[in-house]
DNA sequence: TGAATTTGCTTTGACTGTTGAAGTTTTGTC
DNA sequence: GACAAAACTTCAACAGTCAAAGCAAATTCA
């Protein structure tokens, strides 16, 4: 088998093991991936707006009210209105929001985290090189995103 | 930055690419993802039967049902009872459907193929065995890809 | 100040993907 | 020939997604 192949086989491994992973996360939180990152999104800031959501996400307002929906109907989320804004609504955590977040500590990436710090020093060097150029080739364009993997989630590019 | 960090962003980087992909195959096609990765597996065959597609999407079989109907619907796909067993029912390509698989030459795919060539022989040797090491830290179980990127499918260590 | 525009969100209607359960037709086996 | 298994389809139910339309608050500007 070739060298190609190989590295297209080893991609695609790699991709589809983060799609299984959604169903894992369903599985231990009993929240869809979707909502899941919706999760994470309001916990890193305390509270947000749906149109943060949207742009972090990159999927349009109506898909975030929908999920904010669900997220709220079990107990997970609050809405809460602007007193600055009022146009504005505030979404954010209640316990068991945090409690699901906390109960579900992202295995894939510890997985991938554990193994990663065992390796040496001059190793994780040439895989961080590696990983960094084959994502270069990929990208069409210049995108950053978060150091949180499954998320679906991408940040422009210099943003916080 | 860290190194995790950055080996993280990298693989992220390199799954958002494969998911936006999606859109861009949907736009080029005018069919979805799922419904394009029907298309390629039933010209890797000539023809297949429902419980096939089922098994190499890791699907179940109302799905296959399903995203067939709308082939079907589209002009991309045929049904044919089989002849030797009347139970199977044949899914084959129309000449729409053939089409529709050489005008969207797997962009992503090639992208990447058109930039490792490129590399000298070493750097290639390198990036095969880095890739598939982060495959390996990735997956918990022992699976096995085909060489064709964002398809979303996957074969039983072994076969074919 | 007050009308027009913009911004933030929700609602609605539609469609895809997906599953699980139940049903149909064919085969295969004892 | 009866019974079980296999290959499909149908159906009901969700989740995610979007586009378009609508509403309310804020901003702009004449």
């Amino acid at each position: 088998m070739d060298r190609i192949d190989s590295s297209l086989i080893a991609l695609r491994r790699i991709i589809r093991t983060t799609e299984l992973f959604g169903r894992e996360i369903r599985q231990a939180t009993g929240v869809t991936p979707a909502q899941f990152r919706v999760l994470q999104i309001i916990s890193e800031s305390g509270f947000v707006t749906a149109k943060t959501i949207s742009m972090r996400m990159q999927v349009s307002q109506g898909t975030v009210t929908s999920l904010v929906d669900k997220l709220v109907r079990d107990g997970l989320a609050l809405r809460q209105k602007s007193s600055e804004d009022r146009r504005q609504i505030h979404i954010l955590l209640t316990d068991a929001g945090r409690e699901t977040l906390v109960d579900a500590p992202d295995p894939l990436q510890q997985r991938f985290v554990r193994k990663f710090r065992a390796m040496e020093d001059w190793e994780q060097a040439m895989l961080v090189a590696n990983l960094e150029r084959v994502a270069t080739m990929l990208d069409a364009e210049d995108l950053d995103a978060s150091p949180v993997l499954a998320t679906g989630e991408i940040r422009p590019a210099g943003t916080q």
